[in-house]
DNA sequence: TACGCAAAATGGTCTGACAATAAAATAGCT
DNA sequence: AGCTATTTTATTGTCAGACCATTTTGCGTA
């Protein structure tokens, strides 16, 4: 008798995403480069024009392609951005309902070595960005405006990890900060004394990534984050939300 | 005169599944719960049932429902897995050309403090299934059978990681290894003397986990993934690949 | 030359039909 | 009754064709 493994039955539209994600990522096509029109597609891969939609439906979703209504409209190529995986992060920890605390935790664990690799790696130009937001972040502390010193925070870390180059870090930790802003916008949070620690923290880290210190980096931006997580739970504990149980 | 900023014209399919997944996400639908079916939603929605299929589309590759055809198909509520970061990272890296090194570089910043955290919360099935990876992976190195232990290695560090209990960080790890795979399969890699030493590191990591000694698993894991990435850029150095230059 | 309007090209949406699939209901046989 | 084969039915998958909406192009006129 002959054994056979459930056969799977591929949709078309998703074997015509394949081929043609295949072409964008193999780099058969370039960025920039204008695919054909539906039309056009469907009388090449002898589909429908509703089987060609879902496609580049479903390419437009992986953000490979980027289509356009109008004359001179149409899809075009598109190099898939770290916006893709922030969306799927997002989804994520929604859909699964990821503690919060566990969100900090991987902030606080991929924070230091990017601080480390942002000491070895930096340029002058990455310093300069990152004080900018720094001179930001002071100027919103001083005229107590917290959602700016929020975003500033945020903006800060996030160039800190930019320095880094490492390109695969920076989506990972601009995924998570996205997360994390949504939720320390608390009024009880952020207090004068906290925004001022956090300010000579920032400074300290900044000095070792000037330094080219790497290690000084790493352990500074540690001890940071640190305090930040435990400000936080202090903050958090009385309000105590939903805690989901151990499984 | 009136100033307008070009306002955006929502497509009737995302403005769908925009609400359909604010229902998912906010938990109104429970996950294996089944949605109306295409014409159903179409007469509800007062869309066509080619907009309502793009709309279910969308949120099939959000990784939040999945569709069956026949009698008692169509749309179930699917929890998001972390096999929609896997695969979008895993774009991200072909589409981006992410040097290798970058990879290995997460992988390396990502590893010592999760090792940390399974010190720090694992439990004794965490322990057993830990060990159950280490033995596979003597057995296919004293076999001989590379491939197997390459895949057992890998194995070995995701589930290091999940006993971390940190999602986030599992979700990280898979997407981050299920790139490293396809390119560490490499035959001058991977000799007797680089196994018997990786085993080694292996065996003390797992030590430190199991006396719950957070600092220790932290430090010999940074160790052994240090030791990996000056081994693997000692075989791969001769015959050096695409090198992209500094932007 | 400058402005405005028509034409053309392209994606967006709708309608209706039929094919493919898989479960459920039914019929038929032992 | 109980099992098996067949038919029915509910549902997604695919197609064809039309029309609408949007944007660029180009022409014609002041």
């Amino acid at each position: 008798m002959l054994e056979l493994s459930s056969v799977s039955v591929p949709k078309a539209a998703d074997v015509l995403a394949g081929i043609l994600r295949e072409k964008i990522l193999e780099g058969d096509l370039q960025e920039g480069a204008g695919l054909p029109n539906e039309r056009d597609l469907g009388v090449q891969s002898g589909l429908s024009r509703a089987s060609v939609r879902e496609a580049l439906r479903i390419l437009e979703g992986e953000g490979l392609i980027a289509t356009r209504t109008g004359r001179n409209g149409g899809s075009a190529v598109l190099r898939p951005s770290s916006a893709t995986i922030e969306r799927s992060v997002a989804i994520f920890i929604r859909g699964q309902r990821i503690r919060f605390e566990a969100v900090l935790e991987t902030r606080a664990a991929i924070e230091p070595p990017s601080a480390r690799f942002a000491a070895l790696h930096r340029t002058d130009a990455d310093i300069a960005e990152i004080e900018r937001c720094h001179a930001k972040l002071k100027l919103a502390s001083e005229a107590g405006d917290v959602a700016a010193y929020v975003r500033a925070n945020l903006d800060w870390h996030v160039e800190v990890v930019r320095a880094s180059h490492n390109e695969l870090l920076i989506a990972f930790i601009s995924a998570v900060s996205q997360s994390v802003y949504v939720a320390t916008d608390v009024e009880g949070f952020n207090s004068i004394e906290v925004r001022n620690a956090v300010i000579r923290a920032h400074q300290q880290v900044m000095d070792a990534i000037k330094a080219r210190d790497g290690d000084a980096a790493a352990r500074r931006m540690a001890r940071h984050v640190g305090a930040y997580i435990t400000d936080i739970q202090q903050t958090q504990d009385p309000l105590v939300t939903d805690k989901p149980k151990e499984k």
